[in-house]
DNA sequence: TCTAGTTCCTCTAGCGGCTAGAGGTTCAAG
DNA sequence: CTTGAACCTCTAGCCGCTAGAGGAACTAGA
């Protein structure tokens, strides 16, 4: 049996974040003491390994009560996880190529040229949308 | 003058996000109508034009601010903005690196192998950590 | 001048995913 | 039996908006 407070170094998820993760349903409500405190079991520490790990690899909570949902149905077709873990895929290539515009376009501008704010090319090109090499 | 409508169309930025950077003091308060609506002039226009674009960037508000303070001072020396951008920049740099790291994993682990939940490969590799090729 | 329809106003609450703090209780060691 | 750490609940805050309620003001046409 384990307080969440030992949960919570095994795990890596801090105590307010375990209360909360309850509160949201990807975990179950544990067992409590006389005196109201949480009790946790080896289920608990591997779900929550689970939550720790795909949060890492950037899921959403939605998407991972999609997950956890299916792996208690062992039998089920897992086309399921597949979707989401590629669609999840998907976004992060998304948001990588987004951030790599960005990164290119902040490059070009972020070398000063000036001396003075008045002459700054920062300032500069960001209130002129028109310096910009391609859309954002 | 304008109306909030008319420099919500121009700028791009919606109606109530205006007012939102109006309450967070990045756009100054607009004189107002004798029935109490706002009238904005061609300051306000370029001023939004300006944050809308850094937005775009992935500036914070915080830099925005910081920003727009410099962009009053044309005189003072514009270490300050080159800074703030090229902090910027490697923040974004940062967080292209973490998606990427991110999405090999992924890759790594999308592709299900399995045809039942049992043995999804997705959901395997979510539950272990070990089998993770670089640290996340 | 009246009316209809659009736009505007303020205020409050909610999103995701936590984090922080107040104020009080329970547990484990000595 | 006392101490002090860890626990409990509850509320509020972070960012950057977005949505909705309920009402007032504008504008174009009849």
């Amino acid at each position: 049996m384990l307080t969440i407070g030992e949960l919570s170094r095994r795990t890596g998820v801090k105590v307010p974040t375990i209360r909360w993760y309850e509160q949201a349903g990807l975990i179950e409500e544990p067992g409590r003491t006389a005196g109201n405190q949480r009790r946790y079991g080896d289920t608990d520490l591997e779900r929550l390994a689970f939550i720790r790990h795909a949060r890492d690899l950037g899921f959403g909570l939605d998407s991972i009560r999609e997950l956890i949902e299916l792996g208690g149905h062992p039998e089920r077709p897992c086309a399921d996880a597949d979707r989401i873990a590629s669609a999840h895929l998907d976004d992060v290539r998304q948001r990588i190529a987004r951030l790599q515009r960005l990164a290119d376009e902040l490059e070009r501008i972020a070398d000063c040229g000036g001396h003075s704010v008045g002459e700054c090319h920062v300032l500069n090109a960001l209130g002129d949308h028109h310096q910009c090499a391609a859309e954002h």
